[in-house]
DNA sequence: CGGCATCCGTGACGATACTG
DNA sequence: CAGTATCGTCACGGATGCCG
């Protein structure tokens, strides 16, 4: 699906042949949270353009990645959601972050932030703590990381039932996802905010933050 | 470094940022097998074009990742290699390729090969199995894996006193790597042949198979 | 000869406008 | 809402030339 192949016979190269051109990745980041509708995606990948981004989901349909569904017709929309195939993706992406995240020391005015973002760094460091369904609470927005299945998946907006939720900022959740900072010192020192809501306690709203997409 | 930053505030895409352009990943996979002169460069990688090897490189020492040395008078060349930060890639490199082996099972006529692109899938499958140094012979090349030290590394050309040499083709070295073949089996049936030359052999080279450039 | 720089044709990309 | 159409620009790939 590159503008061309490698033509090599090596693992590597034959994964940069399918996912290796430029967006493709990003994409598959976004649909690692869930399914999207395509205006969701082009609203969360700031600069790409909308010929590109059709033209790398019809990619990624062809190369078995992604699958395009249609919705029933009460809201007539598709959206697209990634195959067993896409999803095995998460540990090239997870290695990615793990190898850029010291890159995140220098905040760019001009960056954009979605909170999902910082799922994949978070649950690596996550993973093994224990509990299976965490929700995150960032002022930029809610996820949520699911620990229990091996690999961790991530989605965004609010979990169903977590087992518990985090409140934080953006800086404190990348300190945690580095190491520097280890849950329990977030939690004594106030910067996290560590909630387990029983199952006696009513759904309403406990902090502020809200999500920024309904779902 | 690419042509255009992605400008978001994510691990990953920071990481595309450095290393997402066209051809990178694959100029820090010839590296990561030892230092390397520009010439050799563009031999192993066919396609890439003159010019973008020298800007990939060029912004690969700006990122921190490679840098250029000169060698002695002697042979008044230079090659480039690897600082720590590019060796850190080896973990997203091992993720594409063991997401991309599937695709090995199509040999394109087309499809160049040389043999060390083997060796990441292979030290995979090889690290904690024991021994330190081991050479695998190729058809098409020799090259070394070192798993004694955590992360398993690798280097084009014969090992100087490996622990274990194997000698076998490409099919059965996808095979071993991907787990469908156990060392153990290929060298019952016959597919591997496992040597391991004791301190009292000779230097003498006992098969066929040499390497391709004398290092 | 190794290590690029230059030139050029083609194609990919990014922004905007437009349509079912 | 979900793309397609159009267009200017830039990056890529191939060839050649320069310079130590």
């Amino acid at each position: 699906m590159p503008r061309r192949s490698y033509d090599q016979y090596c693992a590597a190269a034959r994964a940069l042949d399918a996912v290796g051109d430029r967006w493709t990745l990003l994409i598959v980041r976004e649909l690692l949270a869930g399914p999207r509708r395509y205006t969701d995606l082009h609203a969360d990948l700031p600069g790409v353009s909308t010929d590109v981004l059709a033209s790398r989901l019809k990619g990624m349909e062809r190369e078995g990645l992604a699958t395009r569904r249609r919705l029933p017709p009460p809201a007539p929309a598709s959206v697209y959601q990634l195959t067993p195939r896409g999803t095995e993706l998460l540990p090239v992406l997870a290695a990615l972050a793990a190898w850029g995240a010291p890159a995140l020391a220098e905040r760019r005015p001009t960056d954009a932030l979605r909170a999902h973002w910082f799922a994949i760094p978070l649950a690596r460091r996550l993973a093994g703590l224990g509990p299976g369904l965490v929700e995150v609470r960032l002022d930029e927005g809610v996820f949520h990381i699911r620990t229990d299945g091996g690999e961790p998946l991530y989605g965004d907006g609010p979990a169903e039932h977590p087992d518990v939720r985090l409140t934080l900022d953006a800086q404190t959740c990348i300190a945690i996802s580095d190491g520097s900072l280890t849950l329990d010192d977030g939690v004594r020192d106030g910067r996290v905010q560590l909630d387990t809501p029983s199952a006696t306690t009513p759904h309403g709203a406990r902090t502020g933050t809200g999500a920024q997409r309904p779902e």
